[in-house]
DNA sequence: CTTCCCAGCGCG
DNA sequence: AAAGCGCGCTGGGAAG
């Protein structure tokens, strides 16, 4: 059963639809619901509406349909406030993205229409952004889910890009499941999108006063608004002492610079890396004041106020954020927590953190995609590296390591470009499917991931430099290629491994949903990153929640690639405390 | 004053 | 030791 959810200038509109797109014969009409109609009395705190489209949302979730709607983030917030959570879903927007630049999908009427609607876009102004959407705290109200605004889609809009999407899907190259691929990125994807607001709703679980104590060790006590706590200030002195600048401030690399050089130390830059040439006397307090001064600008007492509300941070991830697949993240860096106060991650009470990441997925990923069987025999090892050091480095893990992670990035100097031959020569599949990659993103083709995510066509800048004639524009344009090459030979390993994470996580969340409604104890997923999720689980779920985790790596592995000879395994921590996993 | 970009560093 | 991919956030600093 398919539920078309749209906004309508008088509320919210449901429309029952066909899997092709067209209303059910069935039931034909859209039913409208209207705010304050649906008859409910409103329960104190809550605005009537809400409890009008929530209650009617969850009536018909009991059929189990897929909801079809523009953005999963306008509407399943709301829901979950209101106490919803739904099965499954389609998400216009990120479908049809994905849709309108596949590959797969690039000789559709569907890529073609959004070829020229990008077309028409260059020649209108750049479109007003939205709005970043209102505090978590602020939706408790779940006043207008989708009408923060104007509707700018029709339930006939969506309904008819729904139609066009499931044609453009259907006339998918049928040549090695392709169709199939594209499927199910699409349902990973809108998946995804759930659990982002899911995980966004749930939080990770915070304990202030741990974070505090952890700032308090490396800062000292909290100080004034606009001041430096007392552990900097203290280091801050004796810069400027030992730099002879009685008014430097360090936050300025500027200032710090000229600093430096008066004091005869010649950098080029003030990173961390190159000050540590360096033996001057100053360095090593230099090093120690930027290090525990971005603990305290992003991640300090004031992170703390923003971000951290009853025990949980709340970032908003954003699915589809990263063109790779990748998901990125708004607010509190969420995907960036710092090592340093990962301590004040911390499971509730008779509850665990359970951390597991994808051990070395992306090698993983480029021996399943190049079918290189060769590197799937080294990789049998637990530890990829060492099977791979073992067969074409003397068993120099570390060589292997760098030899690998080169290849990926598109590594040309250093140690690691040194590597390429040689690791090039034991695994040429491997090697010869990224070279491919970029060969091809040099020349200004797409390449496109295990699933059918595609890269963005080239750049404005490439197409320019393709024009060059001197010979000065034409190591200018080799440069660009060649940037563009390092960025396809990424793309292909770095998507599919979105591709596998995103089913990786769909499938931890089917069976952590299939656990709460067989009335077992289940976990919850709270944090995602890349490879990694952290579920927060009572304690007489924890081994179920890990198998869960497992099979559901093993899934998709199959799902992506088959039955092939490579394993993703995942390492498994159990924790109290998030800086005691790995 | 606001807006934008950069340098630097955090994460994978 | 410090190249080679993808992000977000901060403060400084230049531009408007």
């Amino acid at each position: 059963m398919y539920l078309l959810l749209a906004a309508h200038a008088d509320g919210a509109v449901i429309q029952e639809l066909t899997a092709a797109g067209l209303p059910s014969p069935g039931n034909p009409e859209p039913r409208i619901i209207r705010r304050n109609s649906t008859g409910e009395s409103s329960a104190p705190g809550k605005q009537p509406s809400a409890t009008g489209l929530a209650a009617v949302v969850r009536e018909l979730e009991k059929r189990r349909p897929r909801w079809i709607w523009h953005r999963t983030q306008d509407w399943y917030p709301a829901l979950l406030q209101a106490g919803v959570e739904l099965e499954r879903c389609y998400d216009l927007a990120l479908c049809g993205a994905i849709l309108a630049h596949s590959e797969f999908t690039a000789h559709t009427a569907y890529a073609e229409n959004a070829e020229k609607l990008t077309q028409d876009d260059d020649l209108q102004p750049p479109r007003v952004l939205q709005p970043p959407p209102p505090p978590a705290d602020q939706g408790a109200l779940f006043d207008d889910p989708g009408l923060r605004s104007e509707p700018r889609h029709t339930l006939d809009e969506l309904r008819t890009d729904y139609a066009a999407q499931q044609e453009a899907l259907g006339a998918a190259s049928a040549d090695g499941n392709r169709r199939q691929r594209l499927q199910l990125l699409l349902a990973a994807e809108s998946a995804g999108a759930m659990i982002a607001a899911e995980m966004q709703h749930a939080g990770v679980p915070w304990r202030e006063e741990l974070h505090e104590q952890i700032l308090a060790e490396y800062l000292g006590p909290r100080p004034p608004l606009g001041h430096r706590p007392a552990k900097l200030e203290a280091l801050n002195s004796e810069l400027r002492r030992l730099l002879n600048s009685p008014s430097l401030n360090p936050d300025s690399p500027q200032e710090l610079m000229r600093a430096l050089h008066r004091n005869g130390i010649e950098v080029k830059s003030t990173r961390q890396w190159e000050l540590k040439e360096s033996s001057h006397p100053a360095i090593e307090p230099l090093l120690a004041y930027k290090k525990l001064s971005r603990l305290h600008t992003a991640n300090g007492w004031a992170w703390l106020d923003a971000w951290v509300k009853n025990g949980r941070f709340q970032p908003e991830y954003v699915v589809g954020g990263v063109v790779s697949g990748r998901w990125a993240s708004r607010g509190g860096g969420a995907l960036q927590i710092p090592r340093q106060i990962r301590g004040a991650v911390h499971a509730d009470p008779g509850h665990k953190l359970i951390v597991a990441d994808a051990s070395q997925l992306e090698p993983r990923v480029l021996v399943a995609l190049a079918q290189d069987s060769t590197m799937a025999e080294a990789a049998r090892d637990q530890d990829l590296y060492a099977g791979i050091a073992a067969k074409g480095f003397g068993g120099d893990r570390g060589k292997a390591k760098m030899a690998l992670l080169g290849a990926m990035y598109g590594a040309t100097s250093g140690e690691a470009g040194r590597l390429m031959p040689q690791l090039a020569r034991t695994y040429p599949r491997a090697v010869g499917f990224v070279e491919r990659a970029a060969r091809d993103g040099e020349a200004g083709k797409t390449v496109t991931s295990r699933l059918g995510r595609s890269s963005p066509p080239p750049s404005e800048r490439w197409l320019l430099s393709q024009r060059s004639t001197s010979a000065e524009e034409q190591r200018r344009a080799d440069s660009i290629a060649r940037s563009r090459g390092r960025f396809t030979r990424n793309f292909v390993v770095q998507g599919s491994a979105a591709d596998w994470a995103a089913c990786w996580l769909a499938e931890l969340r089917r069976r952590l949903r299939t656990l709460r409604a067989d009335g077992s104890a289940s976990g919850e997923l709270v944090f995602f990153l890349h490879d990694e999720v952290m579920v927060h689980a009572p304690e007489a779920a924890v081994d179920a929640c890990i198998r869960a985790i497992e099979a559901a790596a093993n899934a998709a592995k199959e799902l992506l690639f088959g039955p092939i000879p490579v394993e993703f395994p995942v390492s498994v921590a159990v924790v109290d405390s998030y800086d005691h996993a790995k």
